[in-house]
RNA sequence: GGUGCUUUGGCCGAGUGGUUAGGCACAGGUCUGCAAAACCUGGUACAGCGGUUCGAUUCCGCUAGGCACCUCCA
């Protein structure tokens, strides 16, 4: 099995990834708060672990990939006394918390799907947890780590950091996470600023609560995701993956909730990505200058120029390394555009070439479970492409680099079919691996044409069509022929003359 | 204020102590009825100032700008 490199957020650098249990992986990602939308941000992190589930499995390991859906439990801030943010949008709506819920899960479940995301191997809900996240508290609570307050609970960081260290991951001192905490209205019945909710009261009209030991009430944030993980994953597991942005405090949180609760960090490699930019600034509700999914497959917003599709988007993604951040703009968007498209005519051209058709696989299905070791072509240039595109992957995710070798691939694809490079059977046979199981499996990339224009109608159609013209243009009829081409674009349609006859694609 | 990150050619974005990242855009060429596509060729960019070094975009320091987290956040 090839070796991967994995940069770890608590060591700052890049390790080389053992698993716990030899073969198999187990893998926590953060996933979203289902009260609106899911924006482009949304998008980053359901690719990027998308990508590294994939790897690891294309690698050989088996692999169980948890990824919650958060439907309690988030604070709003002071303005909102602690009131839930799903109950607030509810009330607003006036519809049941469970009902917003429902209705954004599947929401982000169709952007994930158009994503070409696979659904993880679990998806556990907070409110599904409830009994374990009590459970849970008591056990925290025997081992001398939180203490009650005006019926809610609260984890003792002060004791908690005299013991072990609190603020291994971020890097922070408890007196540096003093400096900048805000004293928060309302909220004057924890020890100190820097004390988190394990258990929150209900007040009277906060609709989503449940019986506790302490009373009505509600499990704070950063429980769910270490029970959870504990609960399907063991008490110790391999990967832990989310946004930059929850490193502190949620991702602290719930290492100190783990020590506390099971005397262990619970987990190895804590893997961060970054976020996505607009104009240089992070996207936020706050700010006002996000783009949801929807919006931006539609073209509907204010920034957008025009609409982009979702492979356009996860190409977008892919052309940068998960760790940096990533700067939206039209004309980066535009130019992943055609980035994609190209790769993917080259896609067809390469199964053309090798006389093989590929078939589009099912949403969901994970790519080949065995990467070859080494590599089958003759030719010295496609060979250094294949160990590239490994190497890159292999080397914490490198994305980016894979990209490129794959553009290069493209090139050696399009000067065999111009003629000017002679490619061996192995080559080919190497390529279309290449590209089954890395472009289409690991990189999760979907050919959107061929997926949804090859209807046997449609395909008749422009054979009989580009017949006709054909006839036109041995006829010199350039008026006719211009005519018809003409025409087909105005249709979304664009032909093209080639050695081989005239092809046609979808804009 | 505290902590950390970052500054690469027109744009996006990799990477390295001395050898071309890549994509998009742009220019020239080949091909073509035209167009498109494709292929070939073309710009030696690494914020500024010092230092280490035979040699720094890559290491160190300072300066300037940008960003993130410290509060819900992917």
């Amino acid at each position: 099995m090839r070796n991967l490199y994995l940069t770890n957020t608590l060591t700052r650098t890049k390790e080389l990834f053992k698993p716990i249990s030899e073969g198999h992986v187990g893998m926590y990602v953060c996933g979203p708060t289902v009260y609106g939308d899911a924006h482009l941000g949304h998008a980053r992190p359901g690719v990027t672990y998308d990508v590294l589930f994939k790897l690891l499995r294309h690698l050989g390991y088996k692999v169980r990939y948890v990824r919650n859906i958060t439907d309690v439990g988030h604070l709003e801030h002071d303005a909102d006394e602690g009131e839930d943010k799903i109950a607030k949008k509810a009330r607003l709506e006036q519809l049941e918390p469970m009902e917003v819920v429902q209705n954004y899960t599947f929401r982000y479940h169709e952007a994930m799907r158009a994503l070409n995301v696979a659904p993880p191997s679990i998806e556990p809900r907070a409110t599904g947890h409830i009994v374990e996240q009590i459970e849970a508290i008591k056990k925290i609570f025997q081992a001398g780590y939180a203490y009650e307050s005006g019926g809610s609970v609260y984890f003792d960081v002060e004791k908690y950091n005299a013991d072990h260290k609190y603020g291994i991951l971020s890097g922070r001192s408890l007196d540096a996470t003093l400096e900048g905490t805000r004293a928060l209205d309302g909220q004057n019945d924890k020890k100190a600023p820097y004390d988190f909710a394990l258990w929150k009261k209900a007040e009277p009209e906060h609709i989503m609560h449940w019986p506790s030991p302490w009373g009505e009430g509600f499990p704070g944030w950063h429980l769910e995701c270490s029970v959870m993980g504990e609960k399907y994953l063991g008490e110790e597991f391999d990967i832990h993956g989310g946004g930059m942005d929850l490193m502190f405090p949620h991702h602290e949180c719930e290492i100190a909730q783990n020590v506390a609760e099971r005397g262990k960090q619970g987990v190895h490699y804590w893997v961060h990505n970054n976020m996505i930019t607009i104009e240089g600034q992070k996207m936020g509700k706050s700010l006002g200058n996000f783009i949801t999914l929807p919006q931006l497959f539609a073209g509907d917003h204010p920034k957008l120029s025009q609409a982009y599709s979702p492979m356009t988007v996860r190409f977008f993604i892919l052309q940068a390394h998960y760790r940096g951040t990533l700067d939206f703009s039209n004309e980066a968007l535009q130019a992943s555009e055609k980035g994609y498209k190209r790769v993917m005519q080259a896609a067809r051209d390469l199964y053309s070439l090798a006389g093989v058709s590929r078939k589009v696989l099912p949403y969901g299905e994970l790519p080949s479970a065995v990467a070859p070791e080494t590599c089958t072509a003759t030719s010295v240039e496609v060979k250094a492409v294949w160990e590239g595109v490994y190497e890159a992957l292999c080397d914490d995710m490198n994305t980016p680099v894979a990209v490129a070798q794959i553009f290069e691939a493209v090139r050696i694809i399009n000067s065999a079919k111009a003629g000017s490079l002679k490619l061996s059977a192995e080559d080919l046979s190497a390529l279309v691996q290449l590209f089954d199981d890395v472009v289409f499996g690991v990189l999760g990339l979907v050919d959107e044409e061929q997926a949804g224009a090859s209807s046997g109608v449609v395909d008749g159609l422009m054979q009989m069509v580009l017949e006709e013209r054909a006839k036109a243009r041995e006829a010199r009829d350039w008026a006719l022929s211009d005519h018809i081409r003409d025409s087909l674009k105005a249709l979304g349609i664009s032909v093209k003359d080639t050695k081989d006859g005239a092809e046609w694609t979808l804009d």
